[in-house]
RNA sequence: CGGGGCGUAGCGCAGCCUGGUAGCGCACAUGGUUCGGGACCAUGGUGUCGGAGGUUCAAAUCCUCUCGCCCCGACCA
């Protein structure tokens, strides 16, 4: 490819509605363009990057067996009916009605598609023991779609499904898919964990998340170096099993103390010198039908999901302002345990509170808290559980060491669902004994277009992006520098040989000045870039050098393209050692090696 | 959903407060001088000032509505 004749436009200014890393040099280089909210086209030099991650994907689904197929990305609402996600996805599912009033949606996920070919196909568990993929544009209907491509309302996703008779053979298949996620992210250059994770809209119980690491990311990690336990923060347990706490008995009489203006736990905190650890919030919350309230010291924070599970209910949002002062006739800021019984459903606390003796807390009335309380003062009955959310420092609930946490993004998620769908959906077969039985499934995303954007995340620097090998849209980028017919001639002649050898190359024949052209091989990020300038001609050399600094040399002019090859051979192995060595050690990094 | 910000040339912005008929840099085109890390000179083209309505002799500028985009929050109790 020659820059002359080639779609890239690349920009010096920075894009002003981009921040995120990723997201300006995507823009930057002529990569994508936004057309709508979370809506992006994709130019030569970005559709290459999502072309070669899924190309690895392919290679890595198809060795593990897998077979690719292709499902419709508009789906009737029938199926979705069948299953009960038409009500329970949301508003994240998009919706339309055709000219004959008919109901669809447009794909955000396929498990009613694929049940749908398989239960229609599938009738003995001979048949059964296989994995059906896909790499397709996926829609949902983001609340907020952000940073560009990273986290958009459409994008290419790779989803695979796997069929089994029984749950061994299922759980077979899910340690199957994790070994060669791992593969995909390492041949990706990307630094990741695999996570466990919540199962959200997808069901099932047993997930893992590959979360890529970086301080940009969105998801919190909860890590512990010492036994390697790694999980969503969502699910992250602040209690390990069997730990005791020894509850307060505590009581006395209370005082109702003026603290005009301390809304929130800190200002209480200094305005009566206390600690935050000795101060008990409470937490009004809406599940959409009821109001509850969850009590928690003062230092920590509640984690929403643990509390809806608890609580039973689908999700559970703090409570809005009018409500928390119609619930505690007090400004928001006040709210206590101490006489809020009946006004909210139920009463839940952390299994922290039940040693909390003498604490401060809000008194449901403006500007005043109650000091030396205890929960013998609360005349309901609360139900302690572990609802906080684990900080930095807390104890592995698995080894007792200490853990860390860290950021991410998620660039792939494995769900073990059982038969969650296939009971519903009727996906049945005969075993062995002519017993009808539903399938056990797994399902299996990987966001595709999200792993290039992860992957200039982790790989740029303050002159652009630096392509991890796989998936760069070029590999080779010739620079030619002067204007000399020499210069023009031996750039080509190596550009042909390396694009004869079936290398994604770009010859910068543009008639500009070398320092732009430099600037925008920066930009652009190949692994090698080649030099041929009237300067190394005169001596009959070439300069060959790595954008990530590794390699930087010159090469005689007729073995240049030998070196090339040479050089880039061996960033692709590296690539393979790295998903080799964590393929292999990954099912014990997750623990799955056991079960 | 809540809060904040921004829409003026392809991109980045100034002009708006204090109304008078639109400008700067980059990019683009042509010519020339340059030519190893974002050159210089000359010339040139480019705008429904996001849209609609209103006020006014006159609106990018003031008022109302609307559309689009970005960021933050949804853990204050």
């Amino acid at each position: 490819m020659r820059y002359t004749s080639a779609f890239i436009y690349t920009t010096r200014d920075v894009p002003k509605e981009a921040t995120m890393t990723s997201h300006v040099l995507l823009l930057r280089a002529g990569c994508v363009r936004m057309l709508s909210k979370g809506i992006y086209s994709y130019l030569p030099m970005g559709y290459r990057a999502v072309n070669n991650v899924a190309r690895v994907v392919r290679e890595e689904m198809d060795r593990t067996g897998a077979q690719e197929i292709l499902m419709p990305f508009v789906q009737p609402a029938g199926i979705w009916r069948e299953t009960g996600r038409w009500d329970s996805f949301g508003a994240e599912l998009l919706r339309f009605t055709n000219r004959e009033g008919a109901e669809y949606a447009i794909g955000p996920t396929h498990e009613e598609v694929v049940t749908d070919i398989v239960r229609r196909e599938v009738r003995s568990y001979r048949h059964l023991g296989f994995n059906l993929y896909q790499i397709q544009t996926k829609y949902r209907d983001e609340p907020r779609p952000r940073a560009g491509i990273l986290r958009g309302r459409e994008f290419i996703m790779k989803d695979a499904y796997s069929f089994d008779a029984d749950p061994d053979a299922a759980r077979r298949s899910y340690k199957t898919m994790i070994v060669a996620y791992a593969r995909v992210m390492a041949r990706l250059g990307l630094t990741f964990r695999a996570v466990q994770a919540d199962t959200g809209a997808i069901g099932g119980d047993l997930s893992h998340e590959f979360q890529i690491i970086t301080d940009s990311g969105e998801d919190i990690l909860v890590l512990c170096d010492g036994c390697g336990y790694a999980v969503n923060v969502e699910l992250a347990p602040a209690y390990g099993e069997g730990w005791s706490c020894e509850p307060s008995t505590a009581s006395g009489a209370y005082e109702k103390v003026h603290t005009p203006g301390a809304h929130t736990v800190g200002e209480v905190a200094s305005f009566l010198k206390v600690a935050p650890t000795d101060i008990m919030k409470t937490v009004l919350l809406f599940d959409g039908d009821n109001f509850h309230a969850a009590l928690l010291r003062g230092d920590r924070e509640l984690n929403l999901l643990k509390v809806s599970r608890k609580l039973g209910v689908r999700e559970v949002f703090l409570a809005g302002d009018d409500d928390v002062r119609r619930i505690t006739k007090a400004d928001v800021g006040f709210a206590g345990p101490v006489g809020i019984e009946g006004q909210v459903k139920t009463i839940v606390a952390d299994r922290e509170v039940q040693a909390m003796a003498g604490f401060v807390c809000g008194a449901n009335e403006t500007d005043h808290h109650l000091r030396n309380a205890n929960l013998a003062d609360i005349r309901a009955n609360v139900a302690f559980f572990d609802l906080r959310k684990v900080t930095e420092g807390d104890r592995c609930p698995r080894c007792g060491g200490q853990v860390h946490t860290q950021k991410g993004i998620e660039g792939g998620q494995a769900f073990y669902l059982g038969t969650l769908y296939s009971q519903k959906m009727g996906a049945t077969f005969l075993d062995a004994d002519g017993v009808t039985r539903p399938i056990e499934m797994g399902c299996y995303g990987i966001g595709v277009t999200r792993l290039v954007a992860a992957a200039i995340e982790q790989h740029n620097d303050g002159k652009g992006i630096i392509w991890p090998v796989e998936v760069a849209p070029v590999k080779v980028h010739i620079v030619s520098v002067g204007a000399s017919i020499d210069v023009a001639r031996e750039a080509g002649r190596i550009h042909d040989g390396i694009e004869a050898a079936g290398i994604q190359v770009l010859l910068d024949d543009r008639p500009e000045r070398p320092g732009v052209k430099f600037n925008d091989a920066d930009l652009l990020g190949a692994p090698v870039r080649i030099v041929v300038g009237d300067r190394g001609l005169a001596k009959g050399i070439v300069e060959i050098k790595a954008r990530d600094g590794s390699v930087d040399e010159t090469a005689p002019l007729d073995s240049a393209i030998d070196r090339v090859k040479a050089v880039l051979s061996s960033f692709f192995e590296a690539s393979l050692a790295r998903a080799d060595e964590r393929g292999a050690a990954i099912l014990r990094e997750t623990g799955l090696e056991r079960t």
